[in-house]
DNA sequence: AAACCGGTGCAATAGAGTTGCAAAGTTTTA
DNA sequence: TAAAACTTTGCAACTCTATTGCACCGGTTT
């Protein structure tokens, strides 16, 4: 799917700007952060990034992932991702080379809550070593 | 067993400001920030809570969690843990009173891993609404 | 053309975490 | 017991990410 179209489909006006960061984000393997994104650009300003990827992420094109590295990643929906529970998956942060991936084969397993617990949303991080870095 | 001797056993000497930080971590059935810990008391500063708090995670009387909030926090551990991989356990993030719960009685479910990626470390967080907040 | 509006850029701020350094307190050693 | 050595504590300062306010710019609508 061409970029651009990615875009309208989620209903984000497709500027320049936004053409560039989603671009970005498609040539990744690995979830990104702000200020790795801001580095892949000669000059841009942080605070657009920074809104642009909110942007995305309201629109449901990417979902962010707290790794526990304290900065925020954040990494492409898979088609038809809603973000909830049930499209949500583990997220795998390699302590070595410090990238952070999607483990999109595996669901994330249920856990019996404690009754009367509703549950909303999971977030699962694995941490250990990536097979490129074994 | 006595406070006192928790930090002992751990191998942590028992000043009068551990003891203090240890007795509110023990109140507790939530886990706590450093932000929130420093509100528990009157006057302290908070390097030296901060300081406290690594220390008893260092020797194991803690551990830390996060719960996506941007706010590290601590809980103690149970009786015996490690801080391994096998000791740990869900955590729960209420996200209408924003107490985090330590889910003791049931551990991280395992989840396949892609080929020749190699686990250390597993931090699982369940977001929702608490019993109390039902 | 004027008003409008979303998007962008710059500057400034907030808040958590962390470090350096010196004072106070404890323990060890001569 | 006194001096030296080490640990803990308190204060101040700083780093870094996230976030907000405001002004400007470009395109669109009235």
């Amino acid at each position: 799917m061409k970029i651009e179209d990615k875009l309208l489909k989620n209903k984000v006006k497709p500027t320049a700007m936004r053409l560039l960061v989603l671009r970005k984000l498609m040539e990744r393997n690995s979830a990104i952060g702000l200020t790795e994104l801001e580095n892949l650009f000669d000059k841009v300003d942080r605070t657009t990034l920074y809104r642009t990827l909110k942007t995305f992420e309201k629109n449901k094109l990417i979902h962010s992932i707290d790794d526990g590295t304290g900065m925020t990643k954040y990494a492409l929906c898979l088609e038809g991702c809603e973000c909830n529970p049930e499209d949500l998956h583990v997220h795998f942060h390699c302590n070595n080379c410090k990238e952070t991936f999607c483990v999109t084969d595996t669901g994330i397993p249920l856990v019996q809550l404690p009754m009367n617990f509703k549950l909303e949303e999971i977030n699962m991080v694995i941490k250990g070593i990536c097979s490129s870095c074994k």
